[in-house]
DNA sequence: AGTACCACCTGACGGC
DNA sequence: TGCCGTCAGGTGGTAC
């Protein structure tokens, strides 16, 4: 389910369990998921060597091997990834299993294989060539600013538009949107000099918590939209009921009561 | 430039 | 029980 949030969760885990350990194989449980590589080559390049760090940009996480290449991992909607030692625990929808020399394994799960698996030879040509905007995360203000003013779609649009800024994906930009009472349609042009900072605020605040709760929805402040954020939903602040809408082909949240129209 | 629609995929759910 | 439409935290292409 993954946006920024949930791919920097990914990248603590992978850090956490799968560094500086000797790849032993490589299975391809369904090619469908690489992009840019066979399974032959895939193995061929991960056999003997060692994750050696992580980097993630936006939606994407990229794990640099001791030969000198990336390997870009996207995820989809269902992508995950699972680290066990017994092939009993093996988790349904395993697309990519490496195996390490101390027993254990690294799964690329993804139910739906929207996600895929590339590898990489230079990170920044790899960014430059997916078009990515800034990350969320390292963006400042007047950057911000200046990708967001002016733009004639909409706010929500706009923040989850993966060439102007990456990282957001609709669940977080209607998140980003209720804290900063806009609503999802407002058009970017139309906002006012101060909405530019409030935004930037939020996002930067929603996601940073996001991480820190380890995108567990339990773990959100119930202040949050996302434990409300279903039909049925009441608004954490107002009480009223939560309206959708569909935003480029999306469904967006937001509480009419609190996100007025412009 | 921006949006609408489709495609890629699988599975869960509700209605009939 | 089965079939069908719809929906789901993503993205790329194409036609307006």
């Amino acid at each position: 389910m993954p946006e920024l949030p949930d791919v920097q969760v990914y990248k603590q885990y992978l850090d956490a369990t799968s560094l500086h350990k000797t790849i032993k194989n490589v299975k391809v449980e369904d090619s469908r998921v690489l992009s840019n590589v066979t399974p032959g080559k895939l193995r061929n390049r991960l056999k003997g060597h060692k994750i050696e760090s992580s980097r993630r940009h936006g939606k994407y996480l990229l794990a640099f091997l001791d030969a000198g290449f990336w390997l870009s991992f996207h995820f989809g909607m269902t992508g995950r990834l699972k680290y066990f030692k017994k092939m009993e625990k093996d988790p349904a929808h395993d697309r990519v299993l490496l195996s390490f020399v101390n027993g254990y394994h690294l799964a690329y799960v993804s139910q739906r294989m929207l996600g895929e698996l590339e590898v990489v030879e230079d990170r920044e040509e790899f960014i430059k060539k997916k078009e990515m905007g800034e990350d969320a995360l390292s963006i400042d203000l007047e950057s911000f600013t200046k990708v967001v003013k002016g733009r004639r779609g909409s706010i929500k649009s706009t923040l989850m538009n993966q060439k102007l800024i990456a990282g957001i994906g609709n669940i977080y930009a209607d998140e980003i949107l209720f804290h900063s009472r806009i609503h999802p349609k407002t058009q970017a042009s139309k906002l006012r000099e101060g909405d530019f900072q409030k935004i930037f605020n939020n996002m930067t605040k929603v996601l940073e918590k996001a991480i820190r709760c380890q995108v567990d929805p339990e773990r959100f402040p119930d202040s949050y939209l996302l434990p409300h954020r279903h039909q049925e939903g009441k608004c954490p602040r107002s009480h009223g009921n939560l309206e959708t809408v569909k935003i480029s082909g999306r469904t967006a949240y937001f509480c009419p009561r609190c996100q007025a129209q412009q």
